[in-house]
DNA sequence: GCCGTTTTCGGCCCGACTGTTTTCAGTCG
């Protein structure tokens, strides 16, 4: 059966063609069909058994698409969306990948100049025909040569994992708030919603008085190898690595409207402005204001704009028009999880794994140093090929953990391992030798490219190992290098409620499993999730932050993750089952 | 294409910048 998520990229995708065939973005077709995606991508329930009617009466989706979504379950195809794709191949689609070229442009250089490509542009540019196309004039094909001959170092769809952002950013802050009259420098934008990819660092800087101090120190960053543009209130550069940095310098009276403005998202923003508007007022980056009078009523702080609008403070990490502007209203957005909410870390490494960076000692010490009331260490299992451990390494390292509960009577320490998910979805060592842990996690290591159908046996006949207590990065994604193996999010749900195996979001950057369309369908059902770093070196217990920001994203209060759980409940729980 | 506590028709988000313009279109965030 068509998932809801295969629903929602078709529909996308359809309002990423439709933006082409009406030539606008802000056509009103291509809102709509946006609008449903977010719909669906939201909705708890399969989609595809739903009838026609049923889909209608859904919010965001209306006949028109309720029509094509039957279409597309009974016969596989929506033939308005094959035609659309006739018209416009992916080829030409790339064109307006041309930063410089939208809707309207790529349209003109088709009609005028039968360019379907950006090579047949390339050539047009070469030729200086591109100038003979009315609207454009020899500043605009000047333009487009430099956006194409830059397009290898990645157009406008090159997106940066969230990890090398995070580090960018943090750099870029410290910077800028050390000039002086500044009194805060943040990253906003996806960065700050805590999306797993970013298209650019957009960073507000509060300054009181001149800016061009604080300018001129950002685009003088060591980082910085071009200076994209340099104004008074508004910069950008690109840094060695590839990365746009936008940087908006604002008062501090305008540091609410500011930040709401830059965090976005769009989609979440837009619904801020249609609030607005029913008001008689109108919201930009610059405040909230009665549009009769101009009066400013709110810009200071994102609470009192919110407040205005008659909203409940929204956290960035739920700002994507899922349905939080209408919990807000309500007065029902969830109390999510927070970093203090959490009493123990239960995927941790030492260096008897070859990847581990310390001894146990260490990370015993560090955990400790956290205020946990529970530690599990989970080094791999023998059958990770390269830093696997065998039997007797792992006896050696309980006998050490036994020596070590003296020293910390505030915290239980569990002896745990991190077990290897066969093709199969048989684990590591025997029945009886798993017994003699106290804790373990299982994750899938390798064999990426199965079936679905066979991930899902490997998974769930994992979940039945009673050994087993939680699948560790659930999907074995990297982000931005490694897509993560074939699921079906209903069948792993239902296995986790079935056999009460929690699942992990794992907090390094690199993974951030379970993603976030998992942790939403989580809302409502009997399925405990567990908050895990991974650590491999005392530092990385703080990945936890990022864990939890992730979670954040999926909806997730503290009620849910076992790991918020106190010492009692959850020992009694890691125990059960077993 | 969707929606309705003024509407089943007539609306639907904001501002800056750039370049080609003689009053505005297109792109971007």
């Amino acid at each position: 059966m068509i998932t809801n998520a295969e629903i929602a990229s078709l529909l996308g995708e359809l309002a990423r063609l439709t933006i082409l065939e009406e030539g606008s973005p802000q056509a009103f077709r291509v809102r709509a069909y946006e609008a449903a995606a977010r719909a669906v991508e939201g909705l708890d329930e399969p989609l595809a058994a739903k009838s026609e009617a049923e889909i209608a009466a859904l919010r965001g989706l209306g006949r028109g698409t309720a029509r094509k979504v039957r279409e597309l379950v009974e016969t596989g195809r929506i033939a308005h969306l094959d035609r659309l794709r006739a018209t416009f191949p992916p080829s030409f689609q790339e064109l307006t990948g041309v930063p410089g070229v939208g809707p309207k442009r790529a349209l003109a250089l088709r009609d005028h100049l039968g360019i379907r490509s950006v090579e047949d542009l390339r050539s047009a540019l070469d030729a200086g025909a591109v100038r003979t196309v009315p609207g454009f004039g020899a500043r605009t094909e000047e333009n487009l040569a430099r956006a194409v001959a830059r397009l290898g170092a990645g157009g406008k769809e090159r997106r940066t994992p969230i990890g090398a952002a995070l580090r960018l950013a943090g750099d870029v802050a410290a910077a800028l708030a050390s000039v002086p009259g500044v009194t805060r420098a943040e990253a906003m934008g996806s960065l700050r919603r805590f999306r797993e990819t970013v298209g650019d660092v957009d960073v507000v800087a509060v300054v009181e008085g001149d800016p061009g101090p604080v300018m001129a120190r950002f685009v003088a960053l060591p980082m910085a190898v071009e200076v994209i543009a340099h104004g008074p209130a508004k910069s950008a550069i690109l840094t060695s690595a590839g990365i746009q940095v936008d940087l908006r310098v604002v008062e501090p009276q305008q540091y609410g409207s500011a930040a709401l403005y830059f965090t976005g998202s769009k989609a979440h923003n837009i619904r801020l402005r249609q609030r607005a508007i029913e008001r008689g007022w109108t919201l930009s980056e610059y405040g909230l204001v009665e549009a009769a009078s101009g009066r400013v009523l709110a810009s200071a702080t994102e609470e009192e704009i919110y407040a205005a609008l008659g909203l409940q403070w929204v956290p960035p990490e739920l700002r994507e028009d899922a349905g939080e502007v209408e919990s807000a209203a309500a007065g029902g957005l969830p109390r999510l999880i927070e970093p203090a909410d959490l009493r123990g870390d239960l995927h941790v490494h030492t260096d008897l794994s070859g990847d581990g960076r310390e001894p146990l000692e260490v990370m015993v010490a560090a955990a400790a140093a956290r205020g946990y009331e529970y530690l599990g260490i989970t080094d791999h299992g023998e059958d990770l090929a390269s830093n696997g451990v065998g039997r007797e390494g792992m006896l050696a390292q309980r006998s050490r953990l036994e020596g070590l509960r003296e020293r910390y009577p505030g915290m239980a320490l569990l002896h745990g391992v991190e077990l290897n998910i066969g093709p199969g979805g048989s684990v590591d060592y025997d029945p009886e030798f798993l017994a003699g842990f106290d804790w373990a996690v299982a994750g899938v290591h390798t064999h990426f490219d199965l079936d679905r159908e066979a991930q899902m046996r490997r998974i769930l006949t994992a979940m039945r190992n009673p050994a087993v207590r939680a699948i560790a990065h659930p999907t074995g994604r990297i982000i931005g290098r490694r897509a993560g193996i074939d699921f079906d999010l209903e069948a792993v749900l239902a296995g986790a409620e079935e056999t009460g195996t929690a699942l992990e979001i794992n907090g390094s950057l690199d993974r951030l499993d379970a993603p976030v369309e998992m942790l939403r369908a989580c809302r409502d059902r009997r399925v405990v999730l567990l908050i895990g770093t991974d650590a491999h070196h005392p530092r990385e217990l703080g990945n936890v932050a990022w864990g939890v920001s992730h979670a954040r994203r999926g909806w997730v209060e503290p009620a849910r993750v076992a790991n918020t759980w106190p010492r009692e409940r959850f020992l009694e729980w890691a125990a059960s089952g077993r």
